[in-house]
DNA sequence: CGAACGAGTCAACACGGTGTCGAGTTACGC
DNA sequence: GCGTAACTCGACACCGTGTTGACTCGTTCG
């Protein structure tokens, strides 16, 4: 209950017994619930609704997958590695301005979820019943916040910004606030930036955060 | 399933039937859901857990609440009285310094959350998966929103503010960030701020973002 | 060829949770 | 002492999960 069975092979994720080759019934459990996802939350889908979209029966599933949380982790493992190119990318290729690059940065960030808009959602979800989500979601929190720290630190070091706040602690502080809103942008709950500004938004408390140096208030 | 069958008692919340009498039961049920929330996960807390609690069987804890939701809601109503609170006196009694009635404002919001942390927990747990306290939190989060895009206009209108974000998506991405981070410190899943600073932190961010102008990055 | 093996499949089951119903029991006013 | 309303709970219907064991294939090898 606590600890999740997971299975020796090395592929990890996924299947109980031992080697491929009902590829297809795997790949369509997956299909099934990215499609049901955008459609209703993790919650109301049941195993049985994943096995009947990819034509099997329930006990089939488990053939598959250990669980239906298998299921997401199985597909936010794909969308981290996703993540992880566009980060990569963002911070490979170094940019005209400092300006536009954190731009590009939060736009990146911005447009992976975007894209996956009904697994974000889901996976917001599922981190506070899931342990093992919540496990995948610190990973790639940390290398963002790490990422982030670091590149906060280079600046500062290069004179383009001040000293301040511990800049790990700023890096949590403005990573936590992009996923929260984020989050809200893209369910519509409560109140919510509009999509079209929302880069621009979290795009400037970056910036003043970062570059701002505010003392005599 | 979907719609939540509220009865139309005007007190709303709680009881099935009309007329009060059974409150130490009731009171034993909501003692005991604070209780158990402090030591597991809602979602481990079964209705069965709530009604041994509180020394009733089962079928005697739907008399006085209908779901195990509807409990937290009820507890959920009062941490939010005592937020509105703390709240109205930090806006209520003008700071000696701007940066000083900020730092009320986000250490009576930390205040309040951390006295009943347990409740905050379970609180961002439940959003996910009832309408009720997703409405709840909704609104909860708009009088915050308001309140704060207020104050930043107030700061601009007297010249202490330079002009900039539009002021509400500004008090969005800020109130969001308080919230996530608070989250993430009290639960210690992940990267988190460390208690004895987060509301610094916060802080530092906020100024940065009211006060600070950064143009020529 | 056919036995044997392993991947894949599912009906049937055990379990645990939710919410309801109806038949009680108690307490209090009349 | 009796009615009635608050309150209580055993028993039930229902749903979702995860497991078991028996069955069907296709392949491989003696």
């Amino acid at each position: 209950m606590s600890a999740a069975p997971r299975e020796g092979s090395s592929t990890g994720r996924g299947r109980r017994p031992v080697r491929p080759s009902g590829d297809d019934r795997e790949l369509a459990i997956l299909a099934t619930a990215e499609r049901l996802l955008s459609e209703r939350s993790l919650a109301a889908i049941s195993v049985d609704d994943l096995a009947r979209g990819a034509g099997i029966s329930r006990p089939t599933f488990y053939f598959y997958f250990s669980s239906k949380d298998a299921v997401l982790l199985s597909l936010l493992d794909r969308v981290v590695a996703e993540a992880d190119t566009a980060m990569r990318e963002v911070f490979g290729a170094p940019a005209a301005s400092a300006r536009e690059g954190w731009q590009r940065a939060i736009a990146a960030y911005y447009e992976t979820f975007r894209v996956h808009r009904a697994l974000t959602v889901a996976w917001a979800e599922a981190r506070s019943s899931n342990a093992e989500v919540r496990a995948l979601w610190s990973s790639v929190f940390e290398r963002w916040v790490q990422q982030c720290a670091d590149a906060i630190e280079g600046e500062r070091a290069r004179g383009a910004a001040p000293p301040g706040l511990p800049a790990r602690d700023l890096a949590i502080a403005l990573t936590s606030m992009n996923e929260r809103v984020l989050y809200a942008t893209f369910t519509g709950d409560g109140p919510s930036v509009a999509e079209a500004d929302v880069v621009d938004v979290l795009l400037g408390v970056w910036l003043s955060a970062v570059y701002g140096a505010v003392d005599g208030v």
